[in-house]
RNA sequence: GCCCCUGUAGCUCAGGGGAUAGAGCACCGCCCUCCGGAGGCGGGAGCGAAGGUUCGAAUCCUUCCAGGGGCACCA
């Protein structure tokens, strides 16, 4: 019995009594109801609080209609009691068996386990990280780089079809900078006063020389040329591979120029005016975000006939459309949050919706502590930390683990001593941790020769009240899941596993898995051991939603 | 000036309107004859402030205070 089952077996009482009479629903049934664990275990396995929420509809005192639904649902299979309790909440014991029952479904579905269809039929592209190919990944890019690559396999997970972009800046000023910057290295002279610095900088003019000899040799606008496009294809090498290495892979890499050659800009343009949200002033092209909430209007084609910034971002987004995304993301750093406003806006002017089409997710600022001290970098002096220095300092699974168990709401500090030590203060070791000792467990069983219960097992052996905790905690996880999915965020499934985990070391403290000594095997036995079998999965399948790995050893 | 995020235990953070607000760490006291003690059990301590909505608010709304980040015909 998951909380999920039990929801529907509340609407199906709620529809045979509406159906029989006994109650009345002007808005009709709905189509799922509040089930959650309470904090105390007085109040049973599950409650939840129906009667409450639809006593004023109904015209009933909640007490009253908490009472008839508790009648006609402790006549349902698998419920063992239902108290009313407090101002009308329904406090609702599921009996041993129907709980037991979850772990053979856990291990029966295995690595599907967690699924669900709540974005079935969902096409999503998740943009993110679309770093500048100016230098390497910093800071700032990889706090998405892991939660953006976490919300889509949660998204998979919840059956949407997920495409992950990376928007390739190979356009403009900064491009230019950076090829200045690589042009200047190479010649041996100093870094343009606005131009890129730091020893990255120095190894990619080296290697935009092995590649070209003759390179310095070339007229300066062509030696420029030479560096740029070389340049761009290097450090964009080295941005693939870092992010590869952090297990975060691209479907598509969209390359900014391409809107700029293939017409796409103008097209957009094009469609925008014939919508009437364009209009011409100072020479420039504008586009009416203010209709649509921006603070005001933005330029799109600039006075020199160049398109600004923002015309890439239209056109790119009419593409995406154009192949059918029914919802587009785009995840931005805090710093970028001045976007958003025009992007919504540009969104509208399209006829689109908004928060719904187009969804843009501001992750706060990630500072870095080492020694209780905040590591500052500066892009200038080249004391950028990147993604390959936070791997190199705690590992791929600390890193991931480490900025996917917060809220991106919040700002963090990722202490690098702390995430470094393999200790439990260190909750990703906390987790593997506890998923290393269930693959013991199972390696242990299968040294003597005991395998976990199978067709015969019986869910109601399972009735020690930490069993029950714990199949509680393993019920939680699709919802967990959907939940994830449905507010963008990650973190949550990383907080369950931490709490399963606990439930589960809860458990193994007071009940024995494998027979003692040379005790001989009971179904008891064979029973927990499905019960392990079960978490481990649960939590193999939660750290791999987070890019996690989990260990059999450590 | 305007916009966004945050303010919960000593510290780092969870808490999608529900019952007595949680976890880890830190601190104090316990628990190893056998499955991984990287574990378990017990203890103290908290919702920035003031209003409002609600049967019910850490959660929603308003104002204020504090911290962080933004406000280009740059990309």
């Amino acid at each position: 019995m998951t909380p999920a089952q039990l929801s529907d077996a509340i609407v199906a009482t709620l529809a045979a009594q509406v159906e029989a009479g006994t109650l009345r629903l002007p808005d009709g049934v709905p189509s799922e109801v509040v089930v959650e664990r309470p904090r105390s275990k007085e109040h049973g396995d599950y409650a939840t609080n129906v009667a409450l929420k639809l006593a004023k509809r109904a015209g009933m005192s909640p007490r009253d209609l908490a009472q008839a639904l508790a009648d006609g649902l402790a006549a349902t299979d698998g419920i063992e009691r239902v108290d009313i309790a407090g101002p009308g909440f329904l406090n609702i014991t599921v009996s041993a068996g129907a709980q037991g029952k979850v772990a053979a479904d856990v291990v029966a579905a295995g690595t599907a386990y967690g699924a669900s269809d709540a974005f079935a039929g969902e096409r999503i592209n998740l943009e993110f990280v679309s770093a500048n190919p100016t230098g390497p990944i910093h800071i700032g890019g990889v706090r998405w780089a892991a939660v953006g690559d976490a919300l889509g396999r949660i998204f998979t997970m919840t059956g949407a079809q997920v495409t992950r972009e990376y928007y390739f800046n190979d356009h403009g000023g900064q491009i230019d900078r950076f090829s200045s910057s690589l042009l200047a290295s190479a010649k041996g002279e100093p870094i343009p006063e606005d131009g890129y610095g730091g020893q990255y900088v120095d190894d990619i003019a080296k290697d935009v020389l092995a590649r070209r000899p003759d390179a310095l040799d070339l007229p300066e606008d062509e030696a420029r040329e030479v560096f740029r496009a070389e340049g761009v294809d290097l450090m964009f090498a080295e941005i693939k591979k870092s992010l590869h290495d952090f297990g975060v892979d691209f479907d598509v890499y969209f390359h900014e120029d391409n809107l700029h050659t293939s017409g796409a800009v103008k097209r957009a343009v094009e469609r925008l005016t014939e919508l009437g949200n364009t209009y011409e002033k100072d020479g420039a092209l504008w586009l009416r975000t203010e209709k649509y909430g921006d603070d005001k209007d933005r330029v799109i084609i600039k006075r020199d006939g160049e398109g600004s910034y923002l015309s890439g971002d239209l056109a790119y987004y009419l593409d995406k459309r154009e192949r059918g995304f029914d919802r587009c993301f785009i995840m931005l750093g805090a710093d970028h949050h001045g976007y958003v406003g025009r992007m919504m806006a540009m969104c509208a002017a399209f006829g689109d919706v908004p928060g719904k089409n187009l969804e843009i997710l501001i992750g706060q600022m990630v500072n870095l502590v080492r020694d209780g001290q905040p590591l500052r970098m500066s892009k200038r002096a080249g004391t950028v930390v990147t993604i390959d220095d936070l791997v190199e300092a705690i590992g791929v699974d600390a890193a991931r683990y480490a900025l996917g168990r917060f809220s991106s709401d919040s700002t963090i500090d990722i202490d690098l001593d702390l995430w470094a030590r393999q200790s439990s203060d260190n909750p990703v070791f906390y987790v593997q941790y506890a998923h290393a000792r269930l693959a013991s467990i199972l390696r242990n069983a299968g040294d003597l020769g005991l395998a976990p219960a199978g067709d015969d097992f019986d869910p109601a052996l399972l009735s020690h009240e930490r069993e029950g905790d714990l199949l509680r905690a393993l019920a939680e996880f699709p919802r967990v899941v959907a939940a994830a999915a449905q507010l963008r965020e990650p973190h949550r499934v990383a907080r369950y596993l931490e709490d399963t985990a606990s439930s589960f070391h809860k458990f193994y403290d007071s009940c024995r898995v494998l027979p003692m000594g040379d005790e001989e095997p009971t179904d008891l036995h064979r029973a927990r051991l499905l019960l392990v079998d079960a978490t481990r999965i649960v939590l193999a399948n939660g750290l791999g939603l987070l890019g996690v790995s989990a260990p059999e050893r450590m």
